[in-house]
DNA sequence: TTATTTAATTGTCAGCGTTAATTTAGTGGT
DNA sequence: ACCACTAAATTAACGCTGACAATTAAATAA
């Protein structure tokens, strides 16, 4: 066994220690995308730091919170360029919704499992509640979107009535659409009976976009 | 600690130990229903059939295989009762559609935990893979649905060229309905800016069922 | 009745998240 | 420059996990 860890220093000043958490988040982001949510374990990361395991407790009550925590960063970097898309549009409500829905499948496809943290894998449980699962809200990225759905509404673009339901429902589509892409550039699904049920996973999402375009046409007024 | 076991007794005909096998199976079904993925360990799991912890790898290679198994399990009971809306359908094929899409929905609300072991979460990892690995083929569900689509090309009922993109699509739609309706179900959630923004898990469903109705109508020749 | 097979057992392993007790590096006050 | 204090870092241990090896003994076949 060879002694993993740096020459011992210690990270107090609270600007030293915000610097140190985030490289445990960093690091903790490449555990978990290089070897999944079983492979990502403190004793691992704690390696990657040149720490000892349990001093990452001095950082994160739990391993669940270490999760929230790598999840709220992912998603900040989701809403960043997310923002830039919704902010400097220029294009028609139509297109700038199909930039949304381009953005999100091509995020998800990027690193599928940076997507299955943020949206598909729940959190490993814990007997206490940290402060990052205080912050964290569900469906909080879902709200930059809203913001241009309600603008077009207040703008008077588009039908009110069931602006927020279509919302909700283009958000299950490109969920779903995600995961079917992921399923279907899997090697190993191949289909068992006829020929013409294959499909790329270009072909599904040029469908699925034109889907999403076609409907959200129909809401304008 | 109180001896669990029971009287020592061995299923050695192959008959009872296919009958123990599928105890296992169920007594797994339960553990994991109860508990998640999380509480659903061999030992918790030995326990509830009041035997050793590793007599379990007499039936099973790894955990993940029990865990694939359960899964196989699952779909089957799944395609029996799909299998019979669509053996015994006499509507429109519009209809079909929608009392496919309804049962898929009811089916992932009715027990979202064996909805997410069959559809989202991916079995543990394992050195070996093992028999039921090698039977199990993803996207083995869609079958039965295709051949609803199958049927009504062959019958010139229905346009051919898009309609594989369009059953992806509709199965995409599905997976992420149900998990959008699982969120919104949480108590937990709750919008942030207007009030508007609520919707019911009952609005969101009809919205769903009425927007795939629509778009397989655009279907009919 | 005996030999064989194999279900079920005990014991052990490394790995996991978590906690307690302890050490010691970095800070602020004198 | 020194000292006292704080908290980052350490070591050690807990109970849990999936897995494997060796052993025992119940059920079957000869």
């Amino acid at each position: 066994m060879t002694d993993n860890r740096k020459k011992s220093t210690r990270a107090r000043a609270p600007e030293k220690k915000k610097e140190q958490f985030n490289k445990i988040l960093e690091e903790g982001k490449e555990l978990f995308i290089k070897y999944g949510s079983h492979g990502f374990s403190l004793r691992a990361l704690a390696k990657r730091m040149k720490m000892s395991q349990s001093n990452l407790y001095n950082y994160v009550q739990s391993k669940r919170e270490l999760w929230i925590a790598i999840r709220i960063k992912y998603f900040k970097e989701f809403q960043e360029k997310f923002s830039e898309i919704v902010e400097t549009h220029k294009d028609s409500y139509v297109d700038i919704w199909l930039k949304m829905a381009t953005f999100f499948l091509e995020f998800a496809a990027a690193d599928y499992r940076r997507f299955a943290i943020m949206f598909l894998i729940s959190a490993p449980p814990s007997e206490k509640i940290g402060p990052f699962e205080k912050k964290y809200k569900p469906f909080q990225l879902v709200n930059q979107a809203l913001l241009v759905v309600e603008q077009a509404i207040d703008a008077k673009k588009i039908k009110k009535d069931s602006a927020i339901e279509l919302f909700y429902y283009v958000y299950g589509v490109l969920l779903g659409a995600a995961q079917v892409e992921f399923q279907l550039s899997k090697k190993i699904y191949q289909p068992i009976t006829a020929e013409e049920q294959k499909i790329s996973v270009d072909q599904f999402r040029k469908f699925t976009l034109e889907e999403i375009s076609k409907r959200v046409e129909q809401e304008l007024l």
